[in-house]
DNA sequence: GACACGTGGGG
DNA sequence: TCCCCAAGTGT
């Protein structure tokens, strides 16, 4: 057998049942792979039920507003797949009349569909010939074949995408594709592979010069910035408080408390000599306490986010205030969404 | 080409 | 604790 058939052969009596396993339908598929980003299989497949069970068609999703589906999205990180998945959703309703694009060529043209998720939809739902590579895929490859070349350059982005499709099983490419995937979830893990059981493991590269470990070979290491967050809590008297929406960067779109950044972590003294803080206040009367006493330290991927949420208490606001009861309907940053549940235990999403 | 973009699990 | 990394894409 080669080595897409035994690839194909572990697979249909390994695989997992997933949701999106059981159909070709290709919004959900594109659905799934959307939100499978550069995200768990465990951490997104409640979402998946989520997005299914409140958006059944692309039409329905076309129809909602971004603000709801951001609500939905909240907690999964990568903010924008929810928004471009509802910009291509009007696209595919407004500019293709409905038709799901069929084609790599037409899948790329979608917002937040790239090389990967093209290639997933088009060989899935139409049996088309499209290799994907994504992490798995170059695990896989990098030590099945020996290849040493950095998985994240031009370079070895070229050559992987190649090699895949010169190894895809054109006659069965969705469930090739599905397979290697697959067996790079599961057998050819990224710590620990289980090679003692591995059905390729006569002929992998990688185990026969025991460099199973060194590969895929990586470039570069992101540095990670300090921020210094200061959120403006306020309580007015009417028990309302301000929200706002970001408007670029991360968490765009998504909503927040008035927020003071500064170059380094600050006092009470200090907050309130901030020029921003005093216009949030024309008038006198307030009363200032720092929330958390230990600074909450929110880690993203390249950034640590240094916290410190800041109650305001003062009389009347009218720019921007929401009541208390409404701010759970408002899409929020896990960031903010902790804090919730922390400050008023009858916040739930 | 380099960097921005989230969150959570595992070793 | 810290670091890797997970069905990547957009600018």
């Amino acid at each position: 057998m080669n080595f897409s058939n035994q690839l194909i052969s572990w697979y249909l009596q390994n695989k997992r049942n997933l949701p999106w396993r059981s159909t070709i339908n290709p919004y959900k598929i594109w659905l799934s792979e959307i939100i499978l980003q550069q995200t768990r299989v465990d951490q997104g497949t409640e979402y998946y039920y989520k997005f299914i069970e409140n958006f059944p068609t692309v039409n329905d999703l076309a129809l909602a507003s971004e603000e709801q589906i951001l609500k939905l999205w909240q907690g999964l990180g990568y903010y924008s797949r929810a928004r471009n998945l509802h910009f291509s959703a009007k696209y595919i309703m407004n500019e293709l009349y409905g038709e799901f694009p069929k084609t790599y060529n037409e899948l790329i043209k979608l917002k937040g569909v790239g090389d990967y998720t093209a290639s997933a939809v088009a060989s899935i739902c139409f049996n088309k010939a499209t290799a994907v590579v994504d992490g798995n895929v170059y695990r896989v490859l990098a030590r099945y074949f020996g290849i040493h070349t950095p998985t994240n350059t031009t370079k070895g982005i070229k050559e992987f995408k190649q090699l895949a499709q010169q190894l895809l099983d054109t006659k069965n490419s969705g469930t090739h594709n599905q397979a290697i995937m697959e067996f790079g979830a599961l057998m050819c893990k990224p710590k620990n592979p289980i090679c003692s059981n591995c059905p390729l493991n006569d002929s992998c590269v990688a185990l026969s010069e025991k460099r199973v470990n060194e590969l895929p070979v990586k470039e570069n290491k992101i540095k990670i910035k300090k921020r210094y967050f200061n959120y403006i809590v306020i309580e007015t008297e009417d028990n309302n408080t301000k929200i706002v929406k970001r408007e670029k960067g991360i968490w765009k779109n998504l909503y927040e408390f008035p927020l003071i950044e500064t170059e380094s972590l600050i006092d009470e003294k200090q907050l309130i000599e901030q020029q921003e803080f005093n216009t949030l206040f024309k008038t006198g009367n307030i009363t200032v306490k720092l929330f958390n006493d230990s600074v909450v330290i929110h880690k993203l991927s390249h950034q640590h986010i240094y916290t410190k949420f800041w109650i305001v208490k003062t009389q009347i606001l009218t720019d921007y205030t929401v009541h208390w009861k409404t701010v759970k309907k408002y899409p929020v940053s896990t960031l903010i969404h902790n804090f919730l549940n922390q400050y008023k235990t009858n916040y739930f999403f």
